[in-house]
DNA sequence: CGAAATGTCACCCAATTGGGTGATGCGAGA
DNA sequence: TCTCGCATCACCCAATTGGGTGACATTTCG
């Protein structure tokens, strides 16, 4: 796709302090895909070695050219960047992955970080520190920036919802009564209004509908 | 800020069809700027003559260099992507805007084209796409890629909200129950009711929860 | 093993919500 | 002037929802 020179195999032997960084771009928005690129070939010491715009392409072409920073999208249509990492990271334990993403919802956050990503950055921020942390994220380190750190603490702040919990939830925001999740999930109405009450309590909210919202105002569940 | 060569004065006179196209590229991502400014340079007949990340500086930037054509972001912070549209345009009606957005919301589409925006892209459209609509809106045209028509034909089906039914959403997307609401806005709880009425039959959901979930997946009213 | 978390269900009761019907006043436009 | 849409309010009634309390089985974990 993208012609990457030779490279030299990333495993065994000298350390690659004085090597080019090669970064492997996937973000399914063509001109910012063509924005990544010129942003890491205008810095000195990195270069990009290929590009992809989902998480299936983002997978096979990291088996192949094996770069040593992926900067990945998060929300891609097909699979997603939190998918691709779970794979990738299950063939190539050590493969560093910096999440680029436009939104900073802690539930994207947390999700990106469990999945083994080494950082997350936001698109809003300057090129300068999407390329500083390129360099550091290869170097071995694992920084937030403090906006999104402060936003998963957040996160950690609230309580974790259970599975089923999950479920009810999902199945409120597609506009289903208490007795039409019931009937779709194959419990009775009792047990989903008990779901509903602690699901009420861990997001402090009084109702379903800021149950509803709360859950898409954090990303806990996606719309569409 | 961005340095932009000695520009001709638009008005007046010989017709510009010999001329290079003109781009002011508003964005509040720093490498989707650096991605727009690679891919319109990269074309030949066009060229970027400012750069500006939100929708203050579009206007201040729009009136000093009065470029051909502005590819605008629609989400900013601060003032927006409408905001200045209609500013611009209510000072230089000839102003010609083309949105680039990430989202296809039909309210987003709708609120963008009447504010006087000539089309509205994607940014999951290719670059050759970007940069033809480019030369289409120089040249005199208004065209809108056919997904985007066809959202646009979405919410024109739905019937419109009135100022109050608009409040009345608002204030229950912000978890309030009837009786808030009502004290919220001055009106008998009655009035909230049947506000709500005619909110679910327009929206066609059965209940306040539906309504917070349309509201915000249309793009009617935005979070935060 | 015992404790804690989870998922399941039941019952009661009050509050909120949603649906139907209708009425009034006001301003804009045919 | 006379509609028509909009906003306002009222009343009634049924359905849904939310809160409190408690119980039981399973699983997980120290």
């Amino acid at each position: 796709m993208t012609p990457h020179a030779d490279f030299t195999a990333p495993s065994m032997g000298e350390p690659d302090h004085e090597n080019i960084i090669r970064v492997l771009v996937v973000d399914d928005h063509p001109p910012m895909r063509m924005g990544l690129v010129a942003l890491i070939k205008s810095q000195p010491g990195m270069d990009v070695v290929a590009e992809a715009s989902d998480g299936e392409e983002a997978i096979e072409i990291y088996e192949d050219v094996q770069p040593d920073v992926v900067l990945m999208d998060l929300r891609m249509p097909g699979m997603g960047g939190v998918e691709a990492i779970l794979a990738i990271r299950k063939k190539f334990p050590n493969a560093r992955v910096i999440v680029l993403s436009t939104y900073d919802l802690d539930e994207d956050i947390h999700r990106a970080m469990q999945s083994g990503a080494q950082s997350y950055l936001l698109k809003d921020m300057p090129i300068e520190e999407i390329a500083s942390t390129i360099r550091s994220v290869h170097a071995g380190d694992a920084l937030l920036p403090r906006p999104v750190a402060e936003r998963l603490t957040e996160r950690s702040q609230r309580e974790q919802l259970t599975e089923r919990e999950r479920d009810v939830l999902e199945s409120l925001i597609k506009g289903r009564s208490n007795k039409e999740i019931a009937s779709s999930l194959c419990i009775s109405e009792d047990t989903v209004k008990s779901h509903l009450k602690t699901l009420f309590a861990k997001l402090r909210v009084r109702d379903r509908t800021g149950a509803a919202v709360e859950a898409i105002r954090h990303g806990i569940v996606h719309l569409k």
